[in-house]
DNA sequence: GTACTGATTTTCT
DNA sequence: GAAAATCAGTACC
């Protein structure tokens, strides 16, 4: 059910790929809160476009620690963004959800993005921290156990199985800074996407 | 439907 | 002091 943290030991390209489809889970003490994972974007270390390009500072130091864990960082004033910390040698970096499909607490998404429409829940990767209540405090756990926790694809019954060819491969969105890189992957024809 | 713009604040230079 | 892996609102097809 919930991913080992084994797996995130993989190349970052690979972790960001095989991310598609998993459950992003939150709980607390009363509610959950769940979505499966419909569009990420991989940041190996190595990129100019990773925040541990230039080394570590306190903000991005997650992104050194093990892999497995949270790195969520605050953006443009407003938003809180949720990244994996994944791959192994040279690969090693994050990948940035970037979108989910409300699955499980679409109620209390609604609520707390107070949005009713269900497509515009958690389509982008602001948008998803909010819906599930992600925030700071989150920052440097791992997932595959506590408050913050990703399950794999069979997990949970009746989702659609995953081939290769639903798989959906572009460039990365929003980079100011750096050269778009096609490291960006999303479900084909999932309708949750940030954008097509 | 697409295109552009302002909001807002932490982080690093 | 400027940048930032975004979002919501507005204006126009």
């Amino acid at each position: 059910m919930i991913l080992p943290l084994s797996f995130y030991r993989q190349d970052t390209l690979d972790a960001a790929r095989k991310l598609l489809g998993c459950f992003l889970v939150h709980s607390n003490a009363r509610r959950q809160t769940i979505g499966r994972i419909v569009e990420t974007e991989a940041y190996k270390l190595t990129d100019p476009a990773s925040h541990g390009y230039k080394g570590r500072t306190e903000r991005n130091s997650a992104l050194f620690g093990p892999v497995g864990h949270a790195y969520v960082y605050f953006t443009y004033g407003n938003h809180f963004c949720f990244n994996v910390t994944t791959g192994r040698g040279a690969s090693k970096g994050g990948v940035l959800v970037r979108a989910l499909e409300p699955i499980e607490g679409i109620a209390l998404m609604r609520k707390r993005r107070d949005t009713e429409k269900l497509t515009d829940l958690c389509s982008g990767p602001g948008k998803l921290t909010r819906a599930l209540g992600i925030t700071l405090d989150l920052n440097g756990f791992p997932l595959d156990d506590g408050p913050l926790q990703i399950w794999s694809r069979d997990s949970l019954p009746s989702q659609p199985k995953i081939k290769r060819s639903d798989i959906f491969q572009t460039t990365r969105i929003g980079l100011t800074r750096a050269t778009e890189l096609p490291w960006r992957f999303y479900l084909k024809d999932n309708p949750h996407v940030s954008r097509r």
